[in-house]
DNA sequence: GCCGATCAGTGATCCCGATCACATTCGAGC
DNA sequence: GCTCGAATGTGATCGGGATCACTGATCGGC
């Protein structure tokens, strides 16, 4: 597959960067808002405070890719994040889309393997670097991170074990149609994705993808702008998302 | 798709019935056997022992189902199980082998979901629930327990992300093959897997499955028998195995 | 040593999605 | 307002797998 699909794919263009106000802009603001630290007294803050790198990312900056050196853990703490694989010839899957709070990295501690696996930045992050010994650590020292680690790696098993079995129930049409009802914002629209973006989650291909669409906007489910789409007919996208169909 | 899919379909035949023997078969002596209560002394694990229950269970006997009450963590101590989900047409797809320490249950806690997951013991097991307070307690009292379950889940996620993949970039025969590779003994055979059962793992039909195992025999790499097959050729299969062909 | 059930082999078709090949359209900069 | 590259629309074709429909093997029990 021609090279310049290995680039730019995914970041939606810093359309609005963020106000860079607040207040949680400091970095010990934005620990303290994650749920991953939440318990943890201001003192045990500073010590993680001490230990953490905080970095910032430009969207569409892959800032991991496979054979990154060692074991790292990423805190997201604003932004997003796609996670994705590459296939021989090119094709891409995303494995993973994040949002702030999220944590991942390659570490065998927490066996989320990186292997094989890019990191994108789909807006501009801001994430903190933990190496293992830091990691390690804090889940032996603090039971809430513990927990707090257990139930965002949990959660994540669920969903690609959802993803999963869509892959092997469902059609394009369906996945599409779960892919849009997911991703739709408080006005029932899904803006900032190209088709191509959208094929790549669902393990399909970018014509396939435009065409499913086309279908649904000949149904009157949904209308169709450049990288913008709105959802018309919820419960009709939901019952295509709902049938069969191997 | 008729009932009868519905059930029998995993368990191998309950040939050799373990001997009941050993000494480790005191329920305590079980739990010390398992990684995940590695690092935990006597008193703890006699603690432990008081809380938990065990159970086992004979092959072939489905004890999950979808819409089981509460939030339970199974440890399987002995023997083997399949999760599996199972499509509105009846198509299953196992989700997860697992063999002796690992860890499964529903628990928001843990986030392993188990939603639509039906976990069926292909050989007798012994296994042990903890209540979702036994293991906030011990993930709070005991780190090496808490990075214990942290690095069981990780490879559960690592290992649904590559099947993820695989489903994405491969063809059923490359998928077959590597299922084969993961699945030979140590005289390179696979014992004990109806044609069904192969198929279900890799989310294709039985029929399907059928004829790219012929394609294999027909090649020379492996040989055929039933429940039974024998892989000639290591290095053909894993070449198989790494072909692209979506 | 027969019976019913599960496990397997195989032909015939059908159809979804992959592939290939272009024509357009839209935005962002210059 | 022109230019270039990304984002899209679409036809044509091909092929891997799904499906349907049986026939044959084996095995566990009685």
């Amino acid at each position: 597959m021609p090279a310049m699909r290995l680039l730019g794919r995914i970041g939606r263009r810093p359309r609005d960067a963020q106000p860079a106000g607040a207040g949680a802009n400091t970095k010990i603001g934005y620990l303290t808002s994650t749920d991953l630290f939440r318990g943890l007294d201001d003192a045990e803050m500073r010590e993680i405070d001490r230990m953490t790198t905080m970095t910032t990312c430009k969207a569409g900056r892959v800032f991991y890719t496979p054979g990154e050196s060692g074991e790292v853990l990423f805190v997201l703490k604003k932004g997003s994040v796609q996670l994705y694989r590459i296939a021989p010839d090119g094709k891409r899957l995303v494995i993973g889309a994040l949002r702030a709070g999220a944590v991942f990295g390659e570490m065998g501690l927490i066996g989320q393997g990186m292997y094989d696996t890019f990191a994108e930045a789909s807006e501009d992050c801001t994430l903190c670097v933990m190496s293992r010994s830091d990691v390690e650590m804090l889940v032996a020292s603090k039971p809430a991170f513990a927990i707090g680690l257990l139930e965002l790696i949990g959660q994540r098993l669920q969903d690609v074990e959802a993803t999963l079995e869509r892959f092997a129930f469902r059609s394009v049409a369906s996945r599409l149609a779960s892919l849009l009802l997911v991703l739709r914002d408080t006005n029932d629209e899904v803006c900032g994705l190209s088709h191509q973006n959208l094929a790549d989650r669902i393990g399909t291909h970018r014509e396939t993808a435009t065409r499913a669409l086309n279908d649904f906007r000949v149904g009157g489910i949904i209308e169709i702008g450049r990288e913008r789409i709105h959802i018309l007919d919820v419960a009709g996208l939901q019952a295509t998302a709902d049938e069969a169909g191997t």
